[in-house]
DNA sequence: ATTATCTATAGATCTATAGATAATGC
DNA sequence: ATTATCTATAGATCTATAGATAATGC
């Protein structure tokens, strides 16, 4: 039963969102075609009517998430300002939350890692979306412009950091520790003005 | 041909020490047990003579690789204190040659975030080596005993981190500044007091 | 006529096992 | 006799393609 153009495209849409989680969840070699389809709701063999290869869902999923995540950014960044989204950012990434829910999550703590051996296409799409990200984030640190680049960049990797080996440190009272070691440095870094 | 029993246990470490190399360097599973045989110079076959099955080497592999880097701390510390050792071990990790050679490098910037989608096995391994190297990396902090757990998670998070976003980042330039901005950040860590 | 999806499958993996082979070790 | 390794292969994937089907869109 074919579907419409606009079908199509929600089909589009529906695979990337699902996709989106899936990377995150399981990982790019763990998230297999048939899996992912069969979760969207469609069979295996349509998906390449939609993508050139598994490759170019990769990319373009990645360029979906790291999107969605500046968008929320922004949206809070206008609502109530750069530091308020950046300090709400910051508490999110240190969540317990966000170690138990990987598919909602920062895409470098879940296969940044992995994307570094990836295709150039998915390289490039994460590298262009881990820049913009740090760009919009930098602009809620309190200290001058000419140093919030490196200070952004210190404290994602702190953020990304922490939250990987709280993954991977399993006993729960670790894992808090180390969030909550990481979440009163990051707010530190924030705040500071040199 | 059937090797003795001391060639048995050649082959073995063989094999543990290989595995290392191409976990750090492709991930779990783009480790085949046919290419790491291979790499070994052996047949694929003889593999479960060794191991019951390719988790059991990752777990075992994985053991090997902490208590490497733990043995490499700890004779430095042994030499010339455990602060030097400390202060090694950051420059090291941060230094640039450590994004190209991650087969010798920090397994939890490597695969942490897929160790954490393992099996018990796998996890328990990678986090009790995790343990270790944070508890003899707290002991060259400057700071008072009590706040050095909590201070050794943040700096080692703050190293994986950047790690991490330098490999993902592809451009040699903004690699290079994401490890010098950690480097001088993880150095004053080091030092605090307070 | 075109095409989005489905069914079926090709071809290439990957983990794991079975049986043969040839040497070790009792 | 035991066993470390090798050859060969079973069985389960996984990516990708081919051809059929049934609607859409010109």
């Amino acid at each position: 039963m074919r579907a419409s153009r606009q079908v199509k495209a929600q089909h589009h849409t529906e695979i990337v969102a699902t996709a989106a989680e899936m990377l995150r969840r399981h990982g790019v070699d763990r998230t297999s075609v048939m899996d992912l389809m069969r979760a969207a709701g469609l069979t295996h063999g349509g998906f390449y009517r939609h993508f050139a290869s598994k490759d170019a869902l990769v990319a373009e999923s990645t360029r979906s998430i790291f999107r969605a995540l500046i968008a929320r950014f922004q949206a809070r960044a206008e609502q109530e300002g750069p530091k308020a989204a950046l300090a709400a950012y910051v508490d999110d990434y240190l969540a317990g939350r966000h170690l138990d829910a990987p598919q909602e999550g920062c895409p470098v703590a879940a296969y940044g890692a992995e994307a570094a051996r990836e295709s150039p296409a998915v390289r490039e799409a994460f590298a262009e979306g881990m820049d913009q990200m740090l760009s919009m984030a930098a602009e809620g640190l309190s200290c001058a412009k000419e140093q919030r680049r490196s200070r952004v960049a210190e404290l994602h990797a702190l953020m990304t950091g922490a939250v990987i080996m709280a993954r991977a440190a399993g006993d729960v009272k670790v894992s808090r520790d180390i969030l909550n070691s990481a979440r009163q440095r990051a707010r530190r870094m924030i705040e500071e003005r040199h």
